[in-house]
DNA sequence: TGGCATAGGTCGTCCCGCGATATATATCGA
DNA sequence: TCGATATATATCGCGGGACGACCTATGCCA
């Protein structure tokens, strides 16, 4: 079960981009409503991370539109990013199930 | 309910400081078996992170023993970083079950 | 004698997060 | 009319943190 490791926004990016295609902005508030409003990603971010998971085969460029005269760069997710996507929420839930249970208030009482 | 952010090698040291002071080794060994053997944490993180916690007050120096002539430094959580890791683990969780409805492979089928 | 586990620690590099900045359009309030 | 805010793209540079390489040292086992 070992697995590859992946920092949070490219986590979180890859999340945005799991139910339907967006663009980069989408993106952005997506993850904002993803994280709870914890993660505002700034451009920096977005941009170096889309150019990692699509060189990663994990995100593809879909299409463009032009909407109110600017553009629209939109970007889906691969089968490839969906697994990861995956394998990495499971490794997280494990890693909060076992969180919880170290961080229990009293450790041992009576039974354990 | 907007939170901090902490990196995960920080995190998981916390955690394995949760239920009893651990000296430098035994963090290591700790994490990996926390984190199911994906997280190895090399010396070069260990100490960055153990000087970064004791900086900010989630950990402290507990005590030292010398075994078989080796010597263990001992740290142990402070209150502020069990809360800490605390809503770290509750944030995961939130993101984790957020991420299993995102990543459902039927969207919505019937009612929804 | 050499290698591995245990135990501590430093150093340097490289990657990534992220703010600052630039460009452009539309809306809204002062 | 002017500035702020939101939408939308993208680049650049700094800094911080992860991590491997390396160093020292003891005890055990083959």
């Amino acid at each position: 079960m070992a697995a590859s490791r992946m920092t949070e926004p490219t986590y979180l990016v890859l999340l945005a981009l799991a139910d339907e295609p967006r663009h980069g902005y989408g993106i952005v508030q997506e993850v904002r409503a993803l994280s709870d409003g914890d993660v505002r990603l700034g451009a920096g971010t977005l941009y170096g991370v889309l150019d990692r998971l699509v060189a990663a085969g994990q995100i593809a460029p879909d299409h463009e539109e032009v909407v109110d005269g600017r553009l629209r760069r939109y970007y889906r997710i691969t089968e490839s990013g969906s697994a990861a996507a995956a394998v990495e929420t499971e490794r997280l839930a494990a890693l909060a199930r076992r969180a919880r249970r170290v961080l229990a208030p009293r450790p041992a009482l009576g039974n354990a």
